[in-house]
DNA sequence: CAAGAATATGTCAGTCACTGACATGAGTCA
DNA sequence: TGACTCATGTCAGTGACTGACATATTCTTG
């Protein structure tokens, strides 16, 4: 088996939840300062789309997208940790999104109700990303740097959410218990088949209808004997 | 929902697992050359753990690890494609014994109890690299680029190899059928919680039994309720 | 055994993501 | 207006990784 880790030693409680709602500094809008601010991200990840689509993502420099946008490569750094955030900019508030759907959703008589009906909802409000959501498909599938990243920060952020959450819900401790990382893990493989699908057909396809019967073979993977078929 | 990719379109068959024991370069030897070859491979690898153990994976440089092997830096590229693949040079092997394991493990009753088996059986054969393994999982702890690189490279392809195995013994196409992601997701998340608990006792509990317990509790995900505890 | 083909390694120069330090100028606030 | 904050520009790094070419060792073949 391999070797991993305590990702991130201490997660934080759902108490925590309630107040984070405000930790998004681009939807707070103090004043001309950080509005040219939001401008210059924005600029940034519209250049970045742009540059990647066109060209593809390894033949983009930081650098194009940085002259694209008409600022300095320093200053790039300075709004993104690396050039894979540049085009995942949404997931960090998708993240939050979850963390309050996975409250919201905290009545739900299973953890994996919960977990099911709180990824359901947050469909919802993805549907405006459709095509920064193909592209990010399109750029993962030709690019290792791309999918390691999705990987690594996206999915396991968005695990981790589903982890403190369930936990949470369920009074274990998520060190001692792994049925909540279990279950977060299943939940992301559910995610990322439906997207697989769905980026397969171009889009075309109904994402929410995928994405539902995905999760609810969650249910089913206990079962799976050779007699079965789809 | 994140995008995410077919990682790899097309997933080889099972058909070409038995061809494959063969593809362990380091396993032939073919005569001085390739025994060489090997050496400095392994003086390279000797060389990273050692240097990673003492002065963290951040703080020592490719550079250090070429000159404590006494090799060009050039030459340490030539071996391993990254710096992270020297710290887990040994996980191709093992991917490719969970690819005979699972082969191996195919009569079982059914596909959970396949990966069970096969994961369980890998374990024994890891007992040797206690120490190594100890040390990925404490330099993941530390170092983002460790435990993503596990998360993105080592254990998306154990997962990769596990579909490949669930979905070729359900026969149904795992680009249509979303479990056998769901399964292989599902089990990697387990083992990573074994491998946390057993970390976390500096590696003095039973491993085999820890992650026995995992994985069973695989089953349990989904009637996870408020009531329950550990 | 003496070419000659393969190939593992060394050397060197280059690319590119990312960072620290310092300067500047626009925005904010008393 | 004047002091203070802070987003940005500039510049000089560092470090992982790569292509190209030279060299030396090993394997092969007549």
């Amino acid at each position: 088996m391999p070797s991993e880790v305590p990702e991130e030693a201490a997660v934080s409680t759902a108490a925590t939840v309630a107040a984070a709602v405000d930790s998004r500094p681009h939807l707070v809008d103090g004043g001309r300062r950080s509005r040219k601010k939001q401008q210059t991200r924005q600029r940034l990840v519209d250049a970045a789309d742009e540059l990647f689509a066109t060209q593809g993502y390894e033949a983009t420099t930081t650098t194009d997208v940085a002259e694209a946008a008409d600022v300095a490569q320093r200053t790039l750094f300075r709004h993104f940790a690396s050039k894979e955030a540049l085009l995942y900019a949404d997931m960090e508030d998708a993240r939050l999104d979850l963390r309050d759907a996975l409250a919201a959703a905290g009545g739900a008589s299973s953890a994996i109700h919960t977990v099911i009906q709180a990824l359901l909802s947050l469909e919802a409000n993805f549907a405006e990303h459709r095509e920064r959501r193909l592209l990010q498909a399109r750029l993962a599938a030709t690019s290792p740097a791309v999918s390691g990243y999705f990987r690594a920060v996206i999915q396991a952020g968005w695990e981790r959410e589903m982890i403190v959450a369930i936990s949470d819900r369920l009074a274990v401790d998520p060190l001692e218990d792994p049925r909540p990382e279990i279950l977060a893990g299943a939940a992301m493989s559910a995610c990322r088949a439906a997207t697989r699908q769905w980026t397969a057909s171009g889009g075309s396809e109904d994402y929410l209808g995928l994405l539902q019967r995905s999760l609810e073979s969650i249910r089913e993977i206990v079962d799976l004997r050779t007699a079965a078929a789809v």
